[in-house]
DNA sequence: CTGAAAGCGCTTACAG
DNA sequence: CTGAAAGCGCTTACAG
């Protein structure tokens, strides 16, 4: 119950409490023996600094707050702890909050994450009103938007390169010898989304292809799934589908094989994200992979970047994706995976 | 720039600062007209209270620790977005710490989240060091273990009736008319493991069948297909494998594949958690139901009761989980799905 | 109901 | 290098 202060370290170890603070700040300046004798008295009384009070009075708080719409996407948890590492080794930590994906909602838990001071945010998969944004600026807060695009003021964005990606997947399949190709869209409500669907288009377009379909799967299992039935059901369907997300991708296949269909046979199937589970054998996706690690590692330089310089300038950052060859789409000839 | 203080508003309204903190502490008393003078001030300046301030004063930091140690087994990030839900809409917020499953990661993570003040902490498929729980306790700091059973100072745990779903499960391949029965065993240095490890032990001896083989599988997905190719390639093997988690019994499904063998109707498989890839039809996989959110709400409850009675004793809860019957383990005749 | 004042546990100029 | 003092932005007795 008790919480012991630098005072009583102070007084234990007969120095002031200034003394003791010193031993603790670091940048500070104690002579040797005024470390020994503070070190000592604190390990004794099992001292430790209160972050709190450090952060109120320096301004600092070493906590970044990090907004996430939804973890059912591996993508995300994977981002999340590698996040949390990054930041943990350089002395920050995460505040979380999930928000759903509704303004009101996005609006409340930034105000909260505010009032907490934190030194950033990260917000992953979430837009952000212009007016938040301004107001974070104004309050000195840097913002840095994982996996979307945005701009306003002050906002920074790290995202994968989303419509040559999407050219990248579109290609593999106009070289495969599909033509009626589908696209089962990312929500058209995120810059992701509608990225990879430009990408998707202007690939068509310059191989002379008109979509067999594109309809928006709202990143939604249940929605890729159904629309996959509403394509594929009949004998006027598909012979590929590029799919806006893995997450949505495994939903696709799932139905596939309900039709009896087998994919990278009957028809070809594409995803973008490359989480862990493309790569497990039960559905064996060939994708378009983010570079997570990279995008994290972005993330965190520029976010400590506008941490440490005042006025530091936001920044754009896309990180290109490679194609990653497996066995649900077909492999045009003379290619190898 | 500008960080708007209660003085400000103060100023503004034309009160005292006092005045105005009362205006935002719920349970203060202050007059209509100062009310509403304060917050039309307030509004006008873009005023918020600082949070950390109000945790200095109040001892009440309304931050709750989380430590998580692996975030690929699909249960925690599930968890981890009820919880902070759940949370969230009681006015707390969590702070993450990922930790490496080591006694020294662990330590210093905890360290750092009580430098942080935070009012509680949950524990999620970690062990504490009983050194590190009598910290904890005497800092007053409730700790609750979540999935995780573990007795110690002002320890409180919630997991799912681990033995008893891991003798459903066993019976139920028992009852499917296996004999040849194997358990690729979790973690034998976590609770969950071993608990379930002795389950699956008891209902075998209670059929009077003795296990085709035990391993741990360490709950590592490289593990348990390796163990799987080592069970299953030759002649003699077994005819069902109990796993000890979900995410193990995909790696074992895959496994089972490459070797040519059908779950079901080959080899019977069974796992645990019920996650929800476990639903979807690459796996279909018939597994023990650990009921996240009640697991959840348990957690919830019992740190916040702790928060509010200064001892409350610590809580040990066991929610028991259900057999979630699907297609990777023969059905015994009679049962349907 | 309200204001003046103390105090939460620190860091950081300021003198020495 | 070191101590006394101010101050970070609040909440909360204490008088009135």
């Amino acid at each position: 119950m008790t919480k012991i202060t630098s005072a009583e370290v102070a007084a234990r170890a007969g120095v002031s409490q200034s003394a003791v603070s010193r031993v603790f700040t670091k940048g500070a300046s104690a002579s040797p023996k005024t470390v020994e004798k503070v070190r000592r008295a604190a390990e004794e009384l099992g001292y430790r600094p209160n972050s709190l009070a450090r952060a109120m009075v320096s301004g600092k708080s070493r906590i970044i707050g990090l907004v996430v719409a939804y973890l059912e996407n591996q993508f995300y948890p994977v981002a999340l702890e590698l996040l949390s590492n990054a930041l943990q080794s350089r002395g920050y930590h995460l505040l979380v909050f999930t928000a759903s994906n509704s303004a009101a909602s996005i609006e409340d838990v930034i105000a909260d994450l505010m009032d907490y001071q934190v030194d950033g945010i990260i917000a992953a998969s979430v837009s952000l009103s212009s007016d938040l944004a301004d107001r974070a600026h104004q309050a000195g807060i840097p913002i840095v938007l994982f996996n979307r695009g945005q701009n306003g003021e002050g906002l920074s964005n790290v995202t994968s390169a989303n419509i040559e990606g999407a050219k990248k997947a579109t290609e593999f399949l106009v070289e495969g010898g599909h033509n009626r190709i589908a696209h089962i869209a990312g929500w058209q409500g995120s810059s992701t989304g509608r990225d990879r669907r430009t990408g998707f288009e202007q690939a068509m377009q310059t191989a002379g292809l008109t979509p067999f379909a594109i309809v928006d799967g709202m990143y939604k299992r249940p929605v890729a799934m159904q629309s996959t039935h509403q394509l594929c059901a009949g004998p006027n369907r598909p012979d590929a589908i590029f799919v806006g997300n893995d997450h949505m991708a495994f939903g696709v296949i799932d139905a596939l094989r309900q039709l009896g269909q087998t994919p990278g046979q009957d028809i070809s199937v594409i995803g973008y994200d490359d989480v862990p589970l493309a790569a497990w054998d039960a559905y064996d996706l060939t994708t378009i992979r983010q570079p997570v690690n990279r995008m994290v590692d972005a993330t965190v330089d520029i976010l400590l970047d506008q941490l440490g310089s005042k006025n530091a300038k936001p920044r754009t950052l896309e990180i290109e994706g490679e194609l990653i060859i497996r066995r649900s789409a077909r492999i045009p000839k003379g290619q190898t995976s």
